[in-house]
RNA sequence: CGGGAUGUAGCGCAGUUUGGUAGCGCACCUCGCUUGGGACGAGGGGGUCGCACGUUCGAAUCGUGUCAUCCCGACCA
């Protein structure tokens, strides 16, 4: 390709809308435009790139047995409410009517459409187990898209479904499809970590993310993990030890109510009455699903939303606001607001009886001090079942920070952020059952399938390779998925020597199979070689006036390291390295 | 959806306070000159100033409304 014919424009500044590295140097460097909020042009660079990723995934996923297809982006309403995830999923699931006035969405994932074509198809256990996949673009209409490719609406996706006879089959599968992945991102040139992770609106029981571990604001997940063990955890599943010795029995001898005016945080509660804030029981108000929830908590500790959502056995929750706060105390007969509230004699609100999920770090607490909903006092001196009831569910809804202990091996844990690139679920039978997605069994009983999903975020995983891979020139693309592996740059286009080494490099590169651009225009030497840096070529070889010698100078991106060579070798070390991918 | 901000040429921005018919840098076209890290000179093309309504002799500028975009919080590949 010569660069004078290369569809792309690089500019001199960042664009003023980006936030991240990946998204500045994409299009800075020319290989993406906005559409709109979260939608983007792929420009040529961008869909080689891409194209590249989905070539090595097939390639993984190929050889680990599954079967490529291709399911519509459109999506009939009616095998949603099979599911019951038409009325569960949300506003990311972009509705729309068609002219008959039928509702359809577009597809944001597709277990419903794959459920479908296997129950028509997957009749006999002779046909199981099966793993079928397809990649296309997603749709999911995010309350806010930020990040350029890492959080659009509109997103490349690989997604894969499994369906076994058994349990122990879809295990087998998972482990297949763990493989595959760590593969499959090797390849790609990045490093990931396979975090245990909560399941979320897709549902089911075991899944695991692969994370691209970056210590940037890109990575929007907190990973914990372990240095002695192999534990590794995303914040919204990761559980630990605590370390013992914290004060969690109060001095009190009795129970009572005291005054404790202006105490709106448990900062200024600790302050007044001088104890640590481990002797206080925490309480928080959340909404879950329209419906009041009363977190319980040490408090020392912070709540984490999404197992307490689980918890409460619901899939949306929010904190409820001061203002239904105290129109909660008032229907219970309370005045109270934030930093007085307990749990004991709230009985509805809104129509929903309130439930009561307490934290394992309150259950052991004795003499403790809560929130008795009553302006400016608490109680102190308290104790489960002879003061306030303990609730009925205790449970883990504790966010866990660094430094408490590793749930495996019991040494302290650290956090890092990370890019979720992947992720893979063992669904079971919750699309199966619902659906009626069955087979014949050896004994001609009908069964569920047991199913398996499998995704892959391919625009972001293209996006983490940039987070990954940069420095304040430009990209450095790992060699497997670079737009091109090498450039060619005639540093005087009007200099005949170099124009014809230039040539017979490009020619003989392009021969051995190699993806190559020659950079033919009449620029000066510095432009060319800023945008090559920039667009991110992996070699560069430069031929210039060290031509007199016989040499051209052969850089890479990586290292940015330069050797002068001959014209020949400087070819040998692209091939070789291209055949070595 | 709550809080904050911004919409002026493909990109980055000034002009809005004090109303007078739109400008700078980059990019693009032509010519000259230059050719090892985003040169220089001369000339040129491109904008219903987000949109609508209003105030006014006159609106990018003032008012009202609306749409879009971005940032901070709750969701996810």
């Amino acid at each position: 390709m010569k660069m004078s014919k290369l569809f792309v424009q690089t500019l001199r500044e960042f664009p003023s809308d980006a936030e991240v590295i990946s998204h500045k140097l994409l299009v800075r460097a020319g290989y993406i435009r906005k559409l709109t909020s979260g939608v983007y042009n792929y420009l040529p660079l961008m869909w080689r790139v891409l194209k590249k990723i989905e070539n090595i995934v097939r390639e993984e996923m190929d050889a680990a047995g599954a079967q490529e297809l291709l399911m519509p982006f459109v999506q009939p309403k009616e095998l949603w409410e099979e599911s019951g995830r038409w009325e569960v999923y949300g506003k990311e699931l972009m509705r729309l009517r068609d002219r008959h006035n039928r509702e359809m969405c577009l597809g944001p994932t597709h277990e419903e459409i794959i459920t479908s074509i296997a129950r028509d198809g997957l009749k006999s256990y002779k046909q199981l187990p099966v793993n079928l996949y397809q990649i296309q673009s997603k749709f999911r209409d995010e309350v806010r898209p930020r990040f350029g490719l890492l959080r659009g609406r509109e997103f490349i996706m690989k997604d894969a479904y499994s369906f076994d006879m058994t349990q122990e089959g879809l295990e087998k599968e998972y482990e297949n499809m763990a493989k595959a992945y760590t593969k499959i991102f090797k390849r790609c040139g990045l490093n990931t970590k396979m975090v245990q992770s909560d399941s979320g609106a897709i549902g089911g029981s075991v899944s695991h993310e692969f994370m691209v571990i970056t210590d940037t604001d890109a990575g929007e997940n907190d990973v914990f993990y372990c240095d002695s063990c192999d534990y590794s955890a995303n914040s919204n599943h990761a559980v630990s030890k605590l370390p013992a010795g914290a004060n969690i029995t109060g001095e009190w001898t009795s129970a009572k109510i005291v005054d404790t005016p202006e105490t709106h945080s448990i900062e200024e509660l600790c302050d007044f009455l001088k104890i640590p804030s481990t002797l206080i029981v925490k309480t928080l108000v959340y909404i879950v699903d329209k419906k009041p929830v009363l977190a319980l908590i040490r408090g020392d500790k912070q709540v984490e939303e999404t197992k307490l959502m689980n918890a409460a056995g619901g899939s949306d929750i929010r904190i409820a606001t001061a203002g239904e706060i105290e129109e909660m105390m008032g229907v219970n007969g309370f005045d109270a607001a934030k930093g007085f509230i307990g749990p004991q004699g709230l009985k509805e609100y809104n129509g929903y009886e309130i439930t009561v999920i307490a934290d394992e770090t309150v259950k052991d607490m004795k003499n403790f001090v809560i929130g008795v909903n009553q302006k400016d006092k608490h109680g102190i001196g308290y104790n489960w079942d002879l003061d306030v009831k303990l609730p009925e569910t205790v449970t883990d809804i504790r966010l866990v920070e660094a430094g408490e202990l590793c749930p495996q091996c019991g040494k302290p844990l650290k956090v890092t952020r990370g890019i979720e690139v992947g992720n893979i679920f063992q669904l079971g039978t919750k699309y199966s059952k619902p659906m009626n997605a069955v087979y014949l069994d050896q004994n001609g009983k009908t069964q569920p399938y047991i199913m398996g999903c499998y995704g892959i975020g391919i625009s972001r995983t293209a996006a983490a390779a940039v987070e990954a891979h940069y420095d304040e020139h430009g990209i450095k693309w790992p060699l497997a998925i670079a737009p091109y592996h090498a450039i060619v740059i005639p540093v005087s286009t009007k200099d005949e020597e170099q124009m014809r080494v230039a040539n017979d490099i490009y020619v003989t590169l392009k021969k051995h199979g190699a993806e190559v651009v020659i950079d033919d225009r009449d620029e000066r030497a510095g432009v060319k070689f800023k945008d090559a840096d920039l667009i991110g070529f992996p070699y560069q070889i430069i031929v210039g006036k060290s031509i007199a010698e016989g040499n051209v100078e052969f850089k890479i991106r990586e290292t940015d390291e330069k050797t002068a060579m001959k014209p020949e070798e400087a070819a040998e070390v692209v091939i070789t390295a291209i055949n070595n991918l």
